[in-house]
DNA sequence: CTTGACTCTATAGTGGCTATAGATATTAAA
DNA sequence: TTTAATATCTATAGCCACTATAGAGTCAAG
């Protein structure tokens, strides 16, 4: 399988392939005579797995962690629950984040009636007042 | 006043002023002698506008248009109204996606028993398959 | 006159890609 | 067989909003 082919299957661009490969998340089964790299069907999956991770948000290097600590599965499996647990409070970092920027954007929507001149617009007179 | 000063009272490094003036953001008022930027007082209330606007993750860019919009007063507000609705939406966006992240996230955790080997893990189990 | 704190420019790095240029390889149609 | 279209290769730059560094110059106090 050439690397089009892969792209095709994993819905991941060919950029997106080659760069995963200088990172060092996957290898190509070897190369044609002319330079073209051929995988064989197990790239899919490795692939499929860090789709899977990056649609969690995980970091590259957490999901070569967690690679590496496939590859010995006589590893403990504490190190990976760590990392989703971490994964997990940032997330909750985040939305009370986006929470509270939520809450101030929308107080600034109900401060503008539209149409107005710039020089009356409530927003930018928020804007310039601070209430952090 | 010289960009340390700035930086002392708005708590913005001294990189970022720099970096905001090549972003064209906010001007230094001249130089000294000695080529040191000089700055009057006025910098502190567009660095205080500017940290604002950050703090509500509007982008550069943006914070770049309202101040345009800012020095011409007979300008529609709209267009600041609609770069804030923007903003409420993409807020939202990332809110939901962040939702769908911990509910995730949560039940892989869920599927992990501290200390077992990697070989049993069901975190790495749950990844291997998908629920896209 | 030296020391130390400050400032300057220019450049590289962050993350996870995306996009481009210019060269080579392969495939299909004419 | 030629040619044109498509696929692939490497290397490099760009995105965003900074942060960090190197190496040089400036300035104030002791």
């Amino acid at each position: 399988m050439k690397i089009g082919q892969v792209s095709k299957k994993t819905d991941l661009s060919v950029q997106t392939i080659r760069y995963y490969e200088t990172q060092n998340l996957i290898k190509s089964a070897g190369r044609t005579d002319g330079n073209f790299r051929v995988y064989d069907s197990k790239v899919i999956e490795q692939l499929e797995f860090i789709k899977h991770c990056r649609h969690l948000d995980l970091s590259l290097s957490d999901i070569k962690r967690i690679n590496e600590l496939r590859d010995n599965p006589n590893a403990v499996c504490e190190e990976v629950n760590e990392l989703i647990n971490d994964q997990v409070k940032m997330v909750k970092i985040k939305m009370k984040e986006l929470r509270h920027l939520k809450t101030q954007l929308e107080a600034l929507t109900d401060s503008c009636s539209n149409n107005q001149k710039v020089g009356d617009c409530g927003i930018i007179k928020s804007l310039q007042e601070c209430d952090c």
